[in-house]
Parts: structure tokens; C-alpha cells; sequence
RNA sequence: UGGGGCGUAGCCAAGCGGUAAGGCAUCGGCCUUUGGAGCCGACAUGCGCAGGUUCGAAUCCUGCCGCCCCAGCCA
């Protein structure tokens, strides 16, 4: 954990876990899994699990495992898994030769089942999808028992191994769990364990034509690789009876599930389903859109892998369900970018400026700190001259009280250059403003005794004739309001969409950042942190993506007029 | 009306019978050649509500209320 990382605090998962190591429960071993289903691109939520995971791991001294739950091949791809892996990496956690997959049990789960059948606690059902709703009962009424549940044993084992070999189409027979069918948790209404699938799977290839119920394939792939501690979300409290049972019927390894609350950030949109939609419908530049809050999205809109660490442990681990404000990730990142991000002048909306009583053709080289909170950043040399560009917001014709920057006849520093004044406004025939005409005072560069002298603000600047073009991409959130499920009668979440989530803008940039290589960090000093776009950035046309805005005390001021 | 969970500040979250940590946000002030950063200070007589036990309760007991999850051959 680097220093600007918060120590991480104690939480619930932790206290069990030295409750089992005090006991001896499992002889002091701390053995968890990150186990994703390869089937979208892993999301911040999906972080938070992996820094708990493996940073449970790594603080107790044990291992974290990687795998797929692989049991459903008509929504899994080879695509998914790598892109799983990339994250996991970039993220900063290693899994080493540890990468599993459910798949990889399929034969040992048969074997699972069979014992199983032999025990009279399985049996093969053909009622259809609709008829085992039916005979499952309702919350508050007791199932049916199914009139399959009666057959022997041999009989089973015959037509499961019928099942295995292909003989039956999708559909036509499950095998069951025989359980208790008037269980007042749902999920011990004699479950499915198997249903037939002649799909192709992306490890297996054709050698299966049924494949396992996630239910009866987690607990188990958990118990064969030795976990200890299965962390996993909320939704499968109701599981866990179910799980116990399984393994419990098998004699095998017994982990201790543990359940935690899901992360959720004000707005965005967390599910995979929802994720997959907005990429789907092309409302977003695929998974990696920086508007989105999966890793990759993160990674390229300029978030870094210490700064969604810090956001993990910030967050913390409870089993309430709760929204986190987007501004703690926010903070997150600005405090590892203030740390090492370096800095550079790069203007997003250009307004023209002449020093009418600089030299003509005179070049300056003025001499820039790269990251005044770390001083091995060094220093680098900026180009100044008699025509220059400033944001257009920092000038005022008719300013009001607050305004610190420049207006006419205000005088105003830039950056590492001079200290300069405001003579005249030049306007076109529309009225707008097309350049500024000042002066600059010759005793105030930086560095000079005159240079101290107090000026109400200072300001960005470049170089016109040796600034770079570059398009510099806006974000803002992607949804408008803090809850994009938040929606009334006959609309959806699609919505509540922000229509002005991305605005690309042409800015000036200072010339060092001409061929800056795709994933660089950089503070536009006043104006936020940037990330150069690894999509569509090249050299000698660097295209910028805006990770967060610096705080903005101006911004809040003239806001709450 | 069944079962499983959860309620501590605007948002997270510690606390585990001895008198409410911390972070984010917000609001003041200091400092500043980034209105950034940094620094200092403020911010729950109160822990969903009502009773009870106790010298003492956010913590224990009882009863309410509210929110989330479960009726896929998804995970």
C-alpha cells in the first residue's frame, strides 16, 4: 500500500475471520477467491470485491485464488475472461498460477452428483420450466412435490448418464436436488442441478451438453480448491443453506461463506445488464467509454489503480445496502494525481492575447516546476512570446466583486511568465470578443525581485504561435440524476441519461505535449487532471480525456449567486 | 400473509455494557505565482421508534416501524 492510502480499517469480514483464527476453525489458513463469470467487462463494484479479496489475502498472510464460473456457455465468452484478467492486473493484485475455472470440476461435480443419486438425495425430473414454477409453491405456500422425485436409484443413475450422453434435448430433463418442497427458503425447494444445454462452451468445447446450475457448481468449486472464507454479495444469503447442504451431503471441505452489501455510486449504473445495454446500443464508445464505471472505462478516463484502492478501503465493508457518493472516488483520484500527476498549461478555450509593448519576435524560455509536491519531477522550459492564448473565462469586461482574475485595466499574472495589464478589448462586428491588447511589465518575470508584487490572480497561458492542437474530451457524469433508477410512470433508466456527459473541445496546448504517450497523466494546471485518450490519441495529435476537475472554489462562489 | 438480511450525521463507516472514531461533502479561517495543494476550526446531548433490564444502554430484552433480497432449467 503506498502512503497516500488510508490504513485500511477493520469491518465484519475481517472480525469473522480472527474469530476462525482464534478457534483454529481452518488450522489459522486464509484462502479466498475473486470467482467473476466471464460474461461482461469487470465494473468498480467488481473492484471492490477484488481489494477485498485479495487484500484480505495478502493482510493475513494467505492466498486468493482466480476463477471463472464458467457454467453457463450461452452467455460466457473468451473475451470476457481476458479482459477480466487485464483488470485484475492493472488493478495490482496477482492470482499467480491460480486461475481456475468451474469447468474444470465439471467431471469431478458429476461424480459429485452421482454420489448424490446413489444417496436417494437427487433424482432426474422431466417436468418442464413452467410446471417445476408451478409445483415450487409461492412465498407463502409450500411447494408440490414433483411425481418424478419417487424413481430409483437405478433408474436415476440410467437416465442421467442418458442425459450426459446426449439423448435428450434442451429442456426435457433437470437433475433435482431432493430437498424439502415446502422449505420456506425458496432455494431448498428441491433445486436444479443440471439442465441439458447443447451449447458450446468456450473451455469445454462440445464435450457437455448439460452443464451445472451455478447453485450446485460455486459451493463445491470453493470446497475442491481448499477456500476458506467465500466472500460474496447480499443476494446469496439465501444460498447459503443451500450450499451447507450440498457439501455437507458430500462429507467434503467446508468454507464459511460471508456475505457483504454490493457497492453502488451516485450516478451510474452497476449492473452488467445495464452496462451491456448502453454499449449494445451504442450509447456509449464500448466497454471501455470513459463514462463508464468499469475498470476499463476508469483506467481510460485517467483513474488510477492506487486511487480505486484507496476508493475500496475508503468505502469500506458493511452488509447495509448504500449509494457512495461519486465525490469519495472523485477525491480519490485527485489526491494520487495531486501526488504525482505532472503539471503542464494547456488552454480549453482560447482567447487570443498580444503584449502590444513586447518585442516583436522575441521568444522567451520560462523555466516551469513539474509538480510542486515532488520536487524529483523536476523542471521544464515553457516558450513565451508576444501573442499568447488564456482561458476565455478568465476575463471579465465587467467582472463582479469576487473575480480575481483579469478584466480591463486589471492586472493579472501568468504562470511563470509576467505580470501583465489589461489595455484594450477588441470585439468583432457581432460584439464578441476576439483578443485582449495589454502590456506586460518587464521587471516582473518569474524569478524577479518585481515579481513578487501582489496581483489579485494568475493565470494559465500558451504560446500562440508554438501551441499544439489537441482535442481535449469533457466528461460529466453519464447520468443526470444521483439515482438513475429513479424514473416515473412509462419512462426508464435510459432516461435519465445526461445528454451532456461528453464535450469535445478543441484547446491549445503547451508544446511538450505534442506526442505524449497514450495513458499519461497530467494536471492542466487550474483546470483538472487529464489522461491522454488510448484510443484515439497520436502523435503530434494528442487527444486528452478529462479525468476530474481540480476543486473549484470560483466555480462555487459564482454558483451561489 | 413465508423466509433471509439491514437501520449510527447529507453520503460511507467504527463502536460489541462505561458515556458517539475516521473519511467524503459542507461551512468558516490561515496560507498560496494553480481560486489547486496544505494547515487550523466547526459539523450526532445523539444511534429507526416505544417500552424494559442496569449505577450506567448505540450496545442486552420485548414490541413496533421502515428499507433490501428470494417464486430462472441466470449468476
Amino acid at each position: 500500500m503506498s502512503s497516500n492510502e488510508t490504513p485500511t480499517q477493520t469491518n465484519f469480514v475481517k472480525q469473522i475471520i480472527n474469530e476462525h483464527n482464534s478457534s483454529g476453525r481452518f488450522d489459522q489458513r486464509v484462502h479466498t477467491r475473486f470467482p467473476p463469470e466471464p460474461n461482461g467487462y469487470l465494473h468498480i463494484g467488481h473492484a471492490k470485491s477484488i481489494c477485498l479479496n485479495f487484500g484480505i489475502a495478502q493482510e493475513y498472510g494467505g492466498l486468493c485464488n482466480l476463477r471463472f464460473d464458467d457454467t453457463n456457455p450461452t452467455k460466457e465468452d473468451v473475451e470476457y475472461v481476458d479482459s477480466i484478467k487485464e483488470d485484475i492486473r492493472w488493478l495490482g493484485f496477482d492470482w499467480d498460477e491460480r486461475e481456475y475455472y468451474a469447468s474444470d470440476y465439471f467431471e469431478t461435480l458429476y461424480e459429485y452428483a452421482v454420489k448424490l443419486i446413489r444417496d436417494g438425495k437427487a433424482y432426474v425430473c422431466e417436468l418442464t420450466g413452467e410446471q417445476i414454477r408451478e409445483y415450487r409453491g409461492t412465498l407463502t405456500e409450500a411447494g408440490r412435490e414433483s411425481p418424478y422425485r419417487k424413481r430409483g436409484v437405478d433408474e436415476n443413475l440410467a437416465l442421467f448418464d442418458r442425459m450426459r450422453r446426449g439423448e435428450f434435448p434442451d429442456g426435457s430433463h433437470t437433475l433435482r436436488a431432493k430437498i424439502d418442497m415446502a422449505s420456506p427458503n425458496l432455494n431448498m425447494r428441491d433445486p436444479v442441478m443440471y439442465r441439458i444445454l447443447h451449447a458450446h462452451h468456450h473451455r469445454t468445447g462440445d464435450a457437455w451438453c448439460m452443464y451445472p446450475m451455478y447453485d450446485w457448481a460455486h459451493g463445491q468449486s470453493d470446497s475442491i480448491e481448499g477456500i476458506t472464507h467465500s466472500i460474496c454479495t447480499l443476494e446469496f444469503e439465501d444460498h447459503r443453506p443451500l450450499y451447507d447442504w450440498y457439501i455437507d451431503q458430500l462429507g467434503i471441505h467446508h468454507p464459511q461463506q460471508i456475505e457483504f452489501a454490493r457497492l453502488n455510486i451516485t450516478y451510474t449504473v452497476m449492473s452488467k445488464r445495464k452496462l451491456l445495454q448502453l454499449v449494445r446500443d451504442g450509447i456509449v464508445d464500448g466497454w471501455d467509454d470513459p463514462r463508464m464505471p468499469t475498470i476499463s472505462g476508469l483506467r481510460r478516463r485517467g483513474f488510477t489503480p492506487a486511487s480505486i484502492r484507496d476508493f475500496a478501503d475508503r468505502v469500506g465493508v458493511a452488509k447495509k445496502n448504500s449509494t457512495v457518493e461519486v465525490a469519495l472516488l472523485e477525491h480519490c483520484v485527485r489526491e494520487d494525481l495531486n501526488a504525482h500527476a505532472l503539471r503542464v498549461m494547456g488552454v480549453l478555450d482560447p482567447l487570443k492575447v498580444v503584449l502590444t509593448n513586447y518585442p516583436e519576435g522575441q521568444v522567451e524560455e520560462m523555466e516551469a516546476v513539474n509538480n510542486p509536491e515532488d520536487e524529483a519531477a523536476g523542471t521544464r522550459t515553457v516558450p513565451f512570446s508576444r501573442e499568447l492564448y488564456i482561458e476565455r473565462d478568465d476575463f471579465m469586461e465587467d467582472p463582479p466583486r469576487k473575480f480575481f482574475r483579469l478584466a480591463p485595466g486589471r492586472e493579472v499574472r501568468l504562470r511563470y511568465g509576467y505580470i501583465i495589464k489589461c489595455e484594450d478589448v477588441v470585439k468583432d462586428d457581432a460584439g464578441n470578443i476576439t483578443e485582449l491588447h495589454c502590456t506586460y511589465d518587464p521587471l516582473t518575470r518569474s524569478g524577479m525581485p518585481d515579481a513578487n508584487r501582489r496581483v489579485k490572480g494568475t493565470l494559465h497561458w500558451v504560446s500562440a504561435q508554438h501551441a499544439v492542437d489537441a482535442e481535449v474530451r469533457l466528461y460529466e457524469q453519464l447520468f443526470a440524476l444521483e439515482n438513475p433508477d429513479d424514473v416515473e410512470e412509462g419512462k426508464t433508466w435510459l432516461d435519465n441519461i445526461n445528454p451532456d456527459s461528453l464535450a469535445v473541445v478543441q484547446a491549445k496546448v503547451e508544446p511538450s505535449l505534442a506526442d505524449a504517450a497514450p495513458g499519461t497523466h497530467f494536471q492542466f494546471e487550474r483546470k483538472g487532471y487529464f489522461t491522454v485518450d488510448s484510443k484515439y490519441s497520436a502523435p503530434g495529435a494528442p487527444v486528452f480525456n478529462r479525468t476530474v476537475t481540480l476543486r473549484d472554489t470560483w466555480a462555487r462562489i459564482s454558483k451561489q449567486k
